[in-house]
DNA sequence: CTCAAAATCCTCCATTTGGGGGATACCCCG
DNA sequence: CGGGGTATCCCCCAAATGGAGGATTTTGAG
C-alpha cells in the first residue's frame, strides 16, 4: 500500500485526484492540503511515501515546499505536478529535491504509474520535462576554443598556477600565459574566476 | 514509420533486436553495425530517426560514438542501450548529446515504447538512471557557509577584487579578505579558482 | 605552395592574491 | 558569566596574476 499525500490549492482537482488515488487498489490518499503551510506538521507525523506537489500555491510556493518537506522528511519522495514547464520551475524543483516532475495534463493512469515508479526508485518525468533535463547536460553551442586552449582551461579551473600547468603540458609558463590571454579574449572575461565560471556554466571543459 | 539504426557489438543481441524492431509495425531497422567506425558513413547517407547505441564497443566507445554521430547528424536522436550504469557512462553520454539512456535489461516492449517516446520529443530513461540524473541537481549536503560568507562567495565568483567586493558590501577589503580566508578553509580549497569551481559544482550560490 | 591560424616563447610592470599573524566587537547559548 | 561563532578591521610579504607589447615555429586548409 503506497501512502500518497497531495498538496494542491484547487479544491476540485485536489478532491478528484484524492478520490482517484484512494480508490485505486494498492494506493491510499487520506491526506491532502491546499497549501504547504498547513501540510508540513500533519505530514511530519503521518510520514507519507509520496507527496504530489503543485507549484502555484497560495503562500509558500511548491518549490519552497519541496525544500521544507525534504528537510523535515528527507526520505519522502516528492513528485511535482504542475502546469508550469519553464526552466526555473523545473530546475529549482529538482534542486530542492523533487524526485519527479509531471505536467498537470498527465492522465490519471500515468499518474498512478508514476507514483509506483518513484516508489520503486525511479524518477518519472513528462516527456518534455525529461528532454529539457537531459538537454541541460548537452551544450548545444560548441566551444570557441582550440583543443590546446580547452586543455589549458581545464587545468586553469583546477586552480593550478601558470607554471604548474606548463609543467603538466611540457611547455613554459609563458606559453600557458599566452594561451590564457587568448582564452580570456574568446570568452569575454578578464580574470581566472570568470573564466572558471563560464567554463563550468557553458560546459566548455 | 520510425527508422531505427543499431550499434551493438554482440551479434546475437544485435540481430535479435533488429528482428524485433523491424518486425514491429511502424518500426523499421535495416541498418545495424557492430561498431561506430563502420556505422558513421552509412548512417550519414541513411539518416535514421533514432539510433540505439551500446557503450562497450570495440574501437571507439559508444560515448565517443554519440559525439561523432551528433556532429554528423545533429537532428538524430541517440538512445544509449548499455549494461553500464556508472556515473561516468551516464553523464558523459548525456553530455555528448544522448537523448535517452536505457539499461540492457529493458524488455523489448519498453524499448519499442522508448523509441516512440524519443521520437515524440521525450527522453526515456530507465528508472535508476532517471533517479541518478535528477539527484545530480539536488546537493544533499547544505552549505557550510554563513550568510555573509555566501554573499561574498557569490561576488568572488564574479571575478571582482577584494576591494570592489568591499565597496559593494560597504565593508573594507581587509574584512572581505578575512571572510575569504574562512571560506577557503571551510571549502578545503586555497585559491579563488577552486572556490568558484566548488561553489558552482555544489550549487552553493 | 601560400597564407592564416595555432602554438610556442619572451620582457616589463602594476595589481591582486593568499598565507601567516593579530585585534576588537557583537550576539547567542549554556 | 564565559565561550564559541560571526563580523569587522589591520599588518607584512612572497607569489601569482593580468595588461601591454613582440617574436618564432608548426600546422592545416585552400
Amino acid at each position: 500500500m503506497i501512502h500518497v499525500a497531495l498538496i494542491e490549492d484547487d479544491p476540485d482537482i485536489r478532491k478528484t485526484l484524492a478520490l482517484i488515488i484512494d480508490g485505486t487498489p494498492g494506493y491510499s490518499c487520506t491526506h491532502h492540503y491546499p497549501d504547504v503551510e498547513s501540510a508540513l506538521d500533519p505530514l511530519h507525523s503521518f510520514q507519507p511515501d509520496v507527496v504530489l506537489m503543485d507549484i502555484n500555491l497560495p503562500g509558500m510556493s511548491g518549490i519552497e515546499g519541496v525544500k521544507e518537506l525534504k528537510e523535515k522528511l528527507p526520505s519522502v519522495d516528492v513528485l511535482m505536478l504542475s502546469i508550469q514547464e519553464d526552466d526555473h520551475s523545473v530546475f529549482e524543483s529538482l534542486r530542492m529535491g523533487a524526485t519527479g516532475y509531471l505536467v498537470k495534463s498527465t492522465p490519471p493512469t500515468q499518474l498512478l504509474q508514476a507514483i509506483q515508479e518513484v516508489q520503486q526508485g525511479g524518477a518519472p518525468m513528462s516527456a518534455h520535462i525529461a528532454r529539457k533535463v537531459l538537454s541541460y547536460f548537452h551544450p548545444s553551442r560548441r566551444s570557441p576554443l582550440t583543443p590546446r586552449e580547452s586543455e589549458i582551461l581545464r587545468l586553469l579551473c583546477e586552480g593550478q598556477t601558470y607554471s604548474s600547468i606548463g609543467e603538466a603540458l611540457f611547455i613554459s609558463g609563458h606559453t600557458v600565459r599566452s594561451h590564457i590571454k587568448n582564452i580570456y579574449q574568446k570568452l569575454y572575461v578578464n580574470s581566472r574566476a570568470e573564466a572558471v565560471k563560464k567554463a563550468l556554466k557553458d560546459k566548455l571543459i
